[in-house]
Formats: C-alpha cells, sequence, structure tokens
DNA sequence: TAGATTGTTAATCGATTAACAATC
DNA sequence: TAGATTGTTAATCGATTAACAATC
C-alpha cells in the first residue's frame, strides 16, 4: 500500500482516538460526530477529521462515524488487531508493573518472556510468567519470532543488551532506560524517558508563578 | 516576569537538553557549540539556539556554550535547581518503581509519602518510606504543603483521588492512569499514557510494511 | 586581529483551522 | 426531501530552518 507519510502529530494522537472510542463502546453509544468526539477530546472537528482521513473515509455524511467500526479501523492502523508477542528484559518493580498491565496483554500484546541477571528474581513469576535468566533470551527470541521488546534495565547495561536483540531479531524497542539509543534503520524505538515527563511537570507547575 | 509564551514543542524538548548537558559534563567536556550538541542529539544548530533564546542568551559568540553553566540554566528554567517534595499514590509495582529511581531524587523530587489502600502494603517500605494508608494522605499533604502527586491506581480510583488531591493542595499531577483526568485550571497534569505508548511503537513497527 | 559561533531576523515548511460543496 | 455532517480544499497559524550581521 503506497500513500503519503503521516506526520508523527497524527501517529501521537492515534492512539488516544482508540482510547475514546473504547470508552464510547463501553457506555454503549454507537455513533459520534466529529463534533461531538471533538468537545469529549478538546480537539477541533476538523483536525479529528483530517486525521482520519489519512487512513481512509471511515464516517458517512449526515450521520458521523461508527463508534465500533472506527474503533476497529483503528485497531488495524495501529496492528492492534492481531497477536504481538513481546518480552520484557529487566524484572524490577518497573519490568513487573509492565508485566502486570492487563492492558496490554487485551491489546493483542502477549508476554513471551521476562528476563532478569539478578539470581534472587530468576524462577519467580511476574506475569503469569516465570523470570527466566538473560542468558535464555536469545534462543527465545529466535523461536518465537519475537519482534518487540521493553527495556527495563539501567542505561549502562542497555546498550550492550540492545544490541545483542536486534542480532537476534528485535526490531521494536519499547525503551525505558534514561539514554537515546543507536539503532539500525529498520529497528524502531519508542522512548519513555519517565525523567523527563517529570521535569516537564516541573516546569508547567512553576510557569504561572514567572 | 513577563515574557511571550514558550512552545509546547521547547518545553518538550528543555529535559533532554539537560540530560545531554549532565552527560557532556559527566565526560569532563566544559564547552560545546551549538552545531556539535545539534550533532549528538539530532537536531539541527538552529533549532538548538532558537530553543535556549527563548530564555536567554546563554552562550558566547566564537566560544560556544559552557556546558556547567547552561546546565544550572536549564536547571533553572525547569525548577529543579531546588527540592520539590512530592508523594507517590498507589504502591503497586509501578508505584514502587518510581520510589525508588534514584534519578527523581537526585533532581530534588524528594519523596515525601506513598500511599495505598491494600492492608498488605501498608507499613512496608518503598523508596526508603512506610507505605501508609490513603487516610493520612490528607495530613502529609497539608503539613508538608505538597503540590507534587504522582497517580499509579486504576483509572476507576483516580478521578476521585485526584479531587480530594487538588482540594488537600496538589497542583501539580503526573498521571499514569488510563485516563484524561478533568482539573481546575490553576492545576497542571503531565500524562504519562503507557499503552498508547506501546500503541505508537505498535504502528511504526509495521508501518514499513505497509 | 582573524576565526568561530552566537543571537536574531527572514524564509520556508508543515500542521491546524476554517469553509463549503458533496452526500447520506 | 431537509438537515446533518462528512471529506477535502484553501487559508491561517506556528514551528523549523536558513542566513548573516554582531561580537567574543
Amino acid at each position: 500500500m503506497d500513500r503519503k507519510e503521516i506526520s508523527q502529530a497524527v501517529i501521537q494522537r492515534l492512539p488516544r482516538y482508540y482510547r475514546y472510542l473504547e470508552d464510547l463502546m463501553d457506555q454503549g453509544i454507537e455513533r459520534i460526530s466529529s463534533g461531538e468526539l471533538s468537545k469529549r477530546m478538546h480537539l477541533t472537528a476538523s483536525q479529528i477529521r483530517q486525521d482520519l482521513n489519512n487512513f481512509g473515509g471511515f464516517g458517512q455524511q449526515g450521520y458521523g462515524y461508527n463508534v465500533a467500526n472506527l474503533h476497529d479501523e483503528i485497531a488495524k492502523i495501529l496492528n492492534i488487531d492481531r497477536e504481538n508477542p513481546m518480552i520484557i528484559v529487566g524484572a524490577g518493580h518497573l519490568g513487573q508493573a509492565l508485566a502486570n498491565y492487563t492492558n496490554f496483554q487485551k491489546r493483542g500484546f502477549i508476554l513471551k518472556g521476562i528476563f532478569d541477571i539478578n539470581p534472587e528474581r530468576i524462577g519467580k513469576e511476574a506475569g503469569g510468567i516465570k523470570i527466566l535468566p538473560m542468558t535464555e533470551m536469545k534462543t527465545l527470541v529466535k523461536k518465537e519470532k519475537i519482534r518487540l521488546a521493553a527495556i527495563c534495565i539501567p542505561k549502562s547495561e542497555s546498550i550492550k543488551v540492545v544490541d545483542d536483540l536486534i542480532s537476534y531479531g528485535i526490531e521494536g524497542i519499547w525503551n525505558f532506560a534514561h539514554i537515546d539509543l543507536d539503532v539500525p534503520k529498520h529497528v524502531v524505538i519508542e522512548n519513555v524517558h519517565l525523567s523527563e515527563s517529570l521535569m516537564r511537570l516541573s516546569y508547567r507547575l512553576f510557569e504561572e508563578l514567572k
């Protein structure tokens, strides 16, 4: 499928649309107009229509959008309409927090392995599966053809580990380490730099006083 | 201090500059030009100079920027040049992960309390302090004049808890619950919607195939 | 001084908003 | 059919990049 490049701004908003549509379904709402959705999401109706029309005409004049249909279409766009096996590297509190998010499993992200170097953690359970030693990562990633890995280890170790993971076939890195990793072009990284997020909050908290 | 509104895009980048300056200091680098920094950060030199000049002329023609000085200036802009007491609501894995991030303490975010409703967790330690019952939140927030709270509880409970916190004097919410909270204008929210982050990664992971 | 690099203005690019004809 | 609301083009707004005089 050939189509024009989608901007980062649009991609940023897509999962949020998905979440709102989920909520609408839970509330039993069957159809919604861009105007009504714009009020709930604090966006303009124009932006919603522009965003969606990057991917296709999902609405109907005079009617609006069918909630369940749009929900499914966005799931397809985000590729969460299938099972996405993933692993978590690092079984500290953060790794375990991710392992236990039932939300992820619900959206097709199936936890296939969680790894740690700490012998005290190995063998215990997290997210319903046993924590494995990192030496077993290679075999599992290759055998299960896993493409997604969450990095929940200190930045000092993450460079080496990520290089290894990529050599095993990992193509998507969900990075929680406080470092910007260099990766080949075919690998995508989504950074979650929590300390930067907290600093932004700090800035905005004091902004009004200036 | 009256000055023109700073755009969200700039605020987004500020903590990243701070992190790179920290790294430069660790490497013993004393001065850096916008050109050299732009290469490391994969930005344009022009953007760096534009960003910084929103807050003042921190550089010197023919020399560049003094790393330690710029680092301190950005700390001031972000308000992490002082101690910011904070609390964490929810002592599950995520709450405990945040409580144990030494990075936060290093940047002046001092954990004053961590709360939970689960009796099994209460009394145990997280981040060097005892987990308290949520009934004690009000007293602590008021006594210590705490402005910052991290929300690590399920979305179903977070609406009520956040309303309460705001009534106690909290003005900054670091929200990890999967919901967009409605708050009065004087309260700022920084959302960390992890499931949305994972969906963005999923989109980009499959994007090339289309 | 000469060279380097900033601060800042102007030009460009891209994203958001407005408007409206098409159409359900 | 009439009213509502989309899809889409055009206008506006804002952010990024380029250029260069100022100056250390």
